[in-house]
DNA sequence: GCTTGACCCTGTAGTTGCTACAGGGTGCAT
DNA sequence: ATGCACCCTGTAGCAACTACAGGGTCAAGC
């Protein structure tokens, strides 16, 4: 298949496709005669698994490292799951970073009166970290 | 003072001052003989802002707007209130894409049961999108 | 046979918010 | 005069794309 279909078998952007060749995380395909990429099944599911694996926040690094594994059949699978347990608990700290500052922020959002900027309780505590009631 | 003096004041990297004199979220400030940059109470404290609100996830560009406004005392505080209530949300929303992301990791990465990349539970639940419980 | 439009190619530059040099100048103490 | 901490400018790098510019290819319809 050409890459307009790939792109569209599996929601990827054309562009990102390249990107993902020119990276060396996509063997580059065959060429037609007239130079035009010709992707297989291999090919197709090699790129979900990408997008699926980006989709549940795994960085370039992490994902190269996860398709040399699946490459490598006999290697142990422990070292994929701890790429993904470390991927687990980075997304684990972000929400509870994320959740800190909701909370700050429902707070500063919550302090408006109206009014004119001089006396803008959301500018006063954007201004002064005093105002808070955690580290963030 | 000093670039520095205001980094250590402020916790902010000088290459990151500089950064943001060069945007234009901080104004010049006056130099000395010797070329170094001089910066007053006003300087810091308009850094602080910034720092303060980066902290709490408030892109550059939202940044300038506050800063526009508190610039501006007799505008209304509205907008202040606007963006930092769309800004709210924003953070709301990531948080629950964040959770659906670790629930299905967390089930991924609950299914390994050792052995090698071959039979590997969690490289198949990374290719298949369809033995995921949410979409993602 | 010629045009139109959809598709493809390469290569480069932009995005966000910094951070990290390289290659130089300044100021003060020893 | 020599060391060291500090400052300057300008440019390039990071992640993971995205967006062109400027060109080639191919099938359908007139």
């Amino acid at each position: 298949m050409k890459i307009g279909e790939l792109s569209r078998a599996t929601g990827t952007n054309i562009e990102t496709i390249r990107y993902y060749e020119r990276i060396g995380l996509l063997p580059a395909p065959d060429r037609t005669a007239a130079n035009y990429r010709s992707y297989g099944d291999a090919h197709r599911s090699r790129l979900s698994f990408v997008r699926h694996s980006r989709d549940l926040g795994f960085t370039i690094e992490e994902i190269r490292s996860l398709l040399d594994l699946s490459d490598d059949p006999a290697r142990d699978c422990g070292e994929a799951d701890r790429i993904a347990t470390a991927h687990l608990e980075q997304v684990e700290a972000k929400i509870a970073q994320l959740v800190v500052l909701r909370d700050e922020l429902a707070r500063i959002v919550g302090r408006c009166r109206g009014g004119v900027a001089a006396d803008c309780r959301v500018i006063e505590a954007l201004g002064d970290h005093r105002h808070c009631e955690s580290q963030h």
